[in-house]
DNA sequence: AAGTCGGGGAC
DNA sequence: GTCCCAGACTT
């Protein structure tokens, strides 16, 4: 489709989005720090995490440099653990394997832990003047209407076309003008729901604006009901302090410090004594919540007591935390709720 | 090809 | 409440 780029490119001139606080720089540091964020996450969430971020870590160096730990705790709450974990390991791997500086070509770049094809394309695109296209979700939604694909965007076989079309498409110029372009236009204009399509450069060409199915398309992803699961957390507390565990490296809040879980079946009071050596007193369960993932819902219920210390806990991960050291903590964010109604109930 | 991995904005 | 977001990775 001739024109599509030229389109988009004269658009964003004067409709894109040009103040976000990434695109003050073509430092691949900073770009770099900005593509992981907004993996899966919208712009609103990511600015004040990406201040506190670089405010912490200004430079590649200093990252690499500092322990992972530091690195999660200020991950702490934006989710998708793995993104912080491949973020550290990333950095040491500039360091080590190309002299602290990214590579240039979108396929070694896309070598990098965390760093898939589109997100190469991104970086070499803004920083390196590459002529590699994106396909986020953005695109997706703007390809699927603008050209009528059918099925499910998330599909290797949609998703094949698609790469195959963002390939054909991307200019030899003005590359990551017409990047950002595209992801300004899917956020603001072809939006999911109700789009502005009166304002959109690409109105005469859509199919799905000429067919009056913008809401038919991209084709939604099928649903699964949810499973639900439930989980008891346990409040040890002991003199203004509480004990929390770290997570395996893998699976849900990978790495981050929680409450620990109890085993399905097992009983709070000889579990706190047999793993965590306390013993304990009465248990008052406080309110719980419900918290959705993308795959499975889960019920949290939280049982807190107080303890004596009989003997030194048996879990290498476990450590006791005073309340007034949870702000810096690697915290999931439900649990950090949680954390946070218990001080309140004293 | 399907499943796993968070949290919140927008509706 | 539901849907999905500047996706990557594992199985």
């Amino acid at each position: 489709m001739k024109n599509f780029a030229a389109r988009l490119i004269t658009w964003h001139r004067h409709h894109g989005r040009h103040d976000l606080p990434w695109q003050q720089s073509r430092d691949p540091y900073r770009v770099w720090l900005s593509e992981i964020m907004l993996q899966q996450t919208q712009v609103a969430t990511v600015i004040p995490y990406y201040q506190r971020f670089l405010a912490r870590f200004p430079t590649l160096a200093e990252l690499a440099a500092a322990p992972v730990e530091d690195v999660m705790a200020l991950w702490s709450g934006l989710g998708y653990y793995a993104r912080a974990r491949n973020l550290h390991a990333c950095a040491r791997a500039v360091v080590v394997d190309h002299g602290g500086a990214f590579p240039h070509d979108p396929a070694a770049i896309a070598e990098l832990p965390g760093i898939g094809r589109s997100t190469a394309n991104a970086i070499a695109a803004f920083c390196f003047g590459a002529r590699a296209p994106i396909l986020d979700g953005n695109v997706k939604r703007v390809f699927a209407r603008c050209f009528g694909i059918e099925g499910f965007p998330g599909t290797p076989a949609v998703e094949r076309e698609m790469w195959h079309q963002a390939e054909a498409l991307m200019p030899a110029r003005q590359g990551g003008d017409y990047i950002q372009a595209q992801m300004d236009l899917g956020a603001t204009v072809c939006t999911r729901g109700r789009p502005r399509c009166e304002a959109c450069p690409l109105a005469e060409i859509c199919v799905a604006r000429q067919a009056g199915r913008q809401a038919e398309l991209p084709v939604a992803k099928p649903r699964k009901a949810l499973p639900e699961r439930e989980a008891i957390v346990l409040l040890l507390c002991h003199e203004g302090r509480v004990l929390l565990e770290q997570r395996p490296p893998s699976g849900i809040w990978g790495g981050l410090l929680s409450l620990p879980e109890l085993p399905a079946g097992a009983d709070p009071e000889e579990y706190a004594q047999q793993v965590f050596g306390c013993e304990a007193g009465d248990w008052e369960e406080l309110p719980g919540l419900v918290h959705t993932f993308t795959h499975f819902r889960l019920h949290l219920t939280p049982l807190r007591t107080r303890v004596r210390l009989l003997a030194q806990t048996r879990e290498g991960g476990a450590r006791w935390l005073d309340f007034s050291q949870l702000d810096d903590a690697p915290l999931p964010a439900p649990i950090r709720r949680i954390l946070a109604g218990a001080q309140e109930a004293g």
